[in-house]
DNA sequence: TACGGTCTGTAACCATGGCTACAAAATCAA
DNA sequence: TTGATTTTGTAGCCATGGTTACAGACCGTA
């Protein structure tokens, strides 16, 4: 029954490294459970208890957080092959910290957390596999998100700016390189206002730092834009 | 050659649910090293390959953020049992992403993750626990660093301390509660100065919205309280 | 090529909250 | 108890960056 699914999930980076045929056993041993659902339904409500890891099977998501006051506002959007609800799955208790609704119609697999981590009976030796997948899922969160929290952590707008322009340098050791976000996306990541980064970047460029076009960024001097990054 | 660690590790949240004897095995089969520092010794180094998962066996350290212009700021303080390094380690290359020194003397166990996620020849049971703890460890982590992501996406300082009482309060349901934090460590996880937190406690309690003293905390106007969260 | 939608730059206005500095209070060790 | 150290409250000053609004650029679609 488990067929049909084989070359949606196939890819996906909690099965990466298994093989066709031992995913199918894979999926028959640990038997998640696919949902359908409509544009607008709730797939997973906050507050409740997860019935384990989500893999965007076909269609997407939005993840919501809700206010204590009651406003709602999507934190990130989700497409196919997108593995959402992999932290908290495998706490105890297992309660979603968000709530997820389906954008569009959408296919979601739930993969109970304790049947990846326990054995099955044959013990078939792509459980092990999984579990490594899931540690490097967990652990590129983890990191993520910590980088995040390190531009957040910086007071001025612009040490933020040249905080995350640094970082893609350091990885790229290019003063050239396009950002994978919008202008507007950025400033989101940054926590900062769209006109405010608009007129920051605006500056920065006008003192001869950085220079850019659309997704495209240029560091000039870099020198001056370590000097911004204060904690 | 490892029965002197056994006291030290004990109950560490890596070993959780393993017996004594166990234990020992477990050690003897992941073969950690134990290296002893002195006080300001480098324990990791930012950005050099890392020799497994660091667990504070004695003494404590320091984690350290390095800005881009050469500033240092100590971004944590360990003490004995704590766990460090879990998420780095598990990724390919396994690279630190901060500096780690040793506050005094210290002794550190680093427990090479590759030796934790295979399973060894004489596949001793207690693997598949230590591979739950960490999957354990590492979703509390990045809950943990949401939550965090979490207040600092509120743009107003009054958002983010309402958005932090009401996170005790949801948890506890009590509206009176000790928060586990002085005044001026809140201040630092909520991204804000001391002198302007204060200001603003002082503020919402004279509105009536909370009460205070020390770090005993009543929630007054729970309403009002959380008609402040907006992101 | 005309249209709607989204993304981007710019500018003026001003509120939030950072900074500094000082004194009172609390905590701790001797 | 005393003195030292850390934590906390308070106040004034003002810079950073949020807000709003508008117009031009860009993009895909029909």
């Amino acid at each position: 029954m488990y067929e049909v699914y084989i070359n949606a999930v196939r890819g996906n980076s909690l099965f990466k490294g298994i093989k066709d045929n031992d995913l199918l056993s894979l999926l028959e041993c640990t038997r998640p459970e696919v949902i359908s659902f409509q544009k607008g339904e709730t797939v997973i409500m906050s507050g409740e208890k997860l019935k384990g890891i989500g893999i965007v099977v076909s269609g997407g998501v939005d993840v919501i957080k809700e206010t204590a006051g009651g406003d709602r506002y999507i934190f990130a959007k989700l497409g196919r092959g997108a593995v959402f609800a992999e932290a908290a799955a495998f706490l105890n208790p297992s309660i979603a910290p968000v709530t997820v609704a389906s954008a569009g119609k959408s296919e979601i697999m739930f993969l109970p957390a304790e049947r990846v981590i326990f054995s099955c009976e044959k013990s078939c030796n792509f459980h092990s596999i999984m579990i490594r997948n899931i540690l490097e899922i967990l652990s590129n969160k983890a990191m993520l998100l910590n980088k995040k929290i390190e531009y957040l952590t910086i007071k001025s707008m612009r040490g933020r700016i040249s905080a995350y322009l640094l970082n893609i340098y350091n990885k790229s050791k290019k003063t050239s390189f396009k950002i994978p976000y919008s202008k507007s996306d950025l400033a989101d990541y940054l926590g900062v206002t769209r006109p405010s980064m608009s007129r920051e970047l605006g500056r920065m460029r006008d003192e001869g730092i950085i220079n850019f076009n659309g997704r495209d960024f240029e560091i000039i001097d870099l020198n001056r834009l370590a000097g911004s990054v204060k904690y």
